[in-house]
RNA sequence: UGGGGAAUCGUUCAAUGGUAGGACGACGGACUCUGACUCCGUUAAUCAAGGUUCGAAUCCUUGUUCCCCAGCCA
């Protein structure tokens, strides 16, 4: 569980200033109490996490309650598998509600009581008119509506037809109940709303137990008040439907009504997150499922080898306002390389190699070099990691005609592998066909293991390197944005922009022996090439298949573009 | 076009009548056996026009732009 600590300072924004006013007030008796409300028919993901931090934040730092309740008041599209990832990514992001687990399914009765305390007290009615003639009754954003025809039907005939609905004795949409309210009023969602519909799909909990189910606007509000909520958190787009929550929980509840506070939903440069575009995603193949390390839920972002502390950080550095936002995805990246280069090993591994031969480093010699796991955390331990004469390095580190600000190696030029010695070109070998350079052959410095050239001589450039008889052949995916432009949440045709070039699999790469094994989950820092995770699900014996978490931060690319 | 919201560095969040600040980004530098990390510095904003005030991002007026609402979805 998280908690609130100097290091971790608390937040202030605009809803901690209306929970502090009410405190202040004693408007609760000195209870705060959040929930988290998702409908189970999707898996959640960064925007959710934006309200799950702020929840169950909000909770913590006022030593209240959150509690996690699956708002599944429209069996269409909702299962079991998404309440229990539901469940698993909530867990997963560091959240705990105890034995406060709800569901609004499990409020059906008690919300249909409310119902017909609404219709004995002439607030709610049932309407025959089917979903045409219910638009053109409701009027425009310039005209009012007109009433129904069965607007006011008697409070008896109401109460029988109630039950019959819910008896099941009327077809799919022959009746509705509705708030009685105002079909002039200015506020759309006040112009006598339905509460209820008669709907013959079964419930993945209730089953077909019910053949009646309440409205999102109806059963929201009442839920929270059945739970104690105090303060209802939710997005913008439900501000218009904020005098409906009060108006049913008026009527309803006499006393310590919850109130519904909206924030600015989240959203991410180069990514989508609306749920229906995310299920496009998937159902149409562009990604490979819910949990491919490229989406944005949380189970991607997780297999992806995110942390759950740095998703938190995100959280709380996006802030909580109203203002639309579109926050860049670059500050999500540096939370998570943040966050990972605190608790990453640091681990060598080649993505394109090229192989060094140390032509005077003797045939059959094998040394061990002791490598530090953390170059700022001693207290991480070391690893040994042989060295013998052929090598691999990456192929980048080597530029047969390198430009002026390159550190590393090129026809002439010494370097340094990292954790053993410095090496100097002496020639290279060329593929007869192509031209390209196959092989490099190097010289090496004896006295420079573990010291720096006696001459004191700079070398500038470091790089990494595995011996090839050692090296683990291993497989390596890379992510790159999913879209390739910045808002595709604001284009109807998103698909157009993936980016085609969002997922690269290498299969020629090599990592260190320590990694043969690499349990899923666990995440290595490959140094100058970025933050990888090992795969949980595609694991291979002997054959490790990393993820790119991010790729470092690297000024030579900055530099090398400029030109 | 009716109603409901929001406008502050490139992005984002603060400042609630009294020095416009932080973070990310960008740029420059120091350090470095990771061109990483770390450290230092620079850049850069109050939607507009009026008004009130000693003093306005903040209050008032008018205007502008953007977002949400006409599901028996949430």
């Amino acid at each position: 569980m998280i908690e609130a600590t100097p290091s971790n300072p608390a937040p202030t924004d605009f809803i901690r200033d209306i929970i502090d006013e009410d405190l202040r007030t004693n408007k609760h008796a000195g209870r705060v109490a959040t929930r988290f409300p998702p409908e189970p028919n999707g898996y959640i993901h960064i925007g959710h996490a934006k309200s799950v931090c702020l929840n169950f934040g909000l909770a913590i730092q006022y030593q209240g309650t959150c509690n996690l309740r699956l708002d599944d008041t429209d069996p269409a599209g909702e299962s079991m598998e998404f309440v229990e990832s539901i469940i698993r990514d909530v867990h997963w992001l560091g959240f705990d509600w105890e034995d406060r687990l709800f569901y609004a399914s499990d409020y059906f009765e008690k919300l249909y009581a409310f119902a017909v305390e609404m219709i004995k007290s002439g607030s709610a009615y049932v309407c025959s008119l089917n979903p045409d003639e219910m638009r053109e009754y409701r009027g425009t954003f310039t005209e009012p509506g007109k009433d129904s025809p069965d607007r006011d039907r008697s409070v008896v005939e109401n109460l029988d037809l109630f039950e019959r609905m819910r008896a099941g004795e009327f077809a799919d949409g022959a009746y509705t109940l509705r708030a009685k309210i105002d079909m002039a009023a200015p506020n759309i969602v006040m112009r006598d709303p339905i509460l209820y519909r008669i709907k013959r799909e079964p419930h993945y909990r209730t089953g077909t137990k019910w053949v009646i189910y309440p409205m999102y606007d109806f059963a929201h509000c009442l839920s929270d008040a059945l739970e104690g909520i105090t303060h209802s958190i939710c997005t913008l787009e439900f501000e218009n439907n904020r005098p409906l929550y009060d108006w049913i929980v008026e009527r309803l509840i006499p006393a310590n009504r919850p109130k519904q506070i909206e924030f600015a939903r989240l959203s991410v440069s180069y990514t989508v997150l609306s749920k229906r575009r995310l299920i496009e995603l998937v159902q149409k193949g562009y990604v490979n499922g819910w949990d491919d390390p490229r989406m944005p839920t949380v189970t991607g972002m997780r297999r992806r080898g995110y942390t759950p502390e740095a998703i938190r950080k995100f959280c709380a550095e996006i802030g909580v306002a109203k203002n639309d936002n579109l926050i860049d995805v670059a500050l999500l990246e540096h939370c998570v390389r943040d966050d990972l280069n605190e608790r990453s090993p640091r681990a060598m591994g080649v993505l394109h190699p090229l192989r060094v031969v140390i032509d005077n480093y003797p045939e059959d010699q094998v040394e061990s070099f002791e490598c530090q796991n953390h170059p700022q955390r001693p207290e991480m331990g070391v690893r040994q990691v042989p060295f013998s004469k052929v090598l691999y390095i990456e192929r980048d580190d080597f530029m047969e005609d390198p430009p002026k600000k390159y550190h590393r190696l090129g026809p002439g030029r010494e370097v340094r592998l990292r954790n053993a010695y410095i090496i100097k070109f002496a020639s290279m070998v060329k593929d007869e066909k192509t031209g390209e350079v196959i092989e490099i052959h190097c010289t090496y410095d004896p006295a420079t293991r573990n010291a720096p050239p006696a001459d004191g001589r700079k070398v500038p450039g470091v790089i990494h390197w595995l011996s090839v008889q050692h090296a683990i052949p291993a497989e390596v995916r890379l992510y790159d944005r999913l879209f390739s432009i910045e808002d595709p949440g604001s284009e109807e045709d998103f698909i157009k922009y993936l980016n085609p070039n969002s997922l690269e699999t290498v299969t020629t790469c090599y990592v260190e022996q320590s990694l043969k094994d690499g349990v899923p989950g666990s995440r290595y820092q490959f140094e100058r090439l970025g933050y990888f995770c090992v795969d949980e699900k595609d694991t291979k014996a002997g054959r490790p298949v990393f993820n790119r978490v991010v790729p470092l931060r690297d000024s030579w690319t900055k530099i090398a573009e400029r030109k």
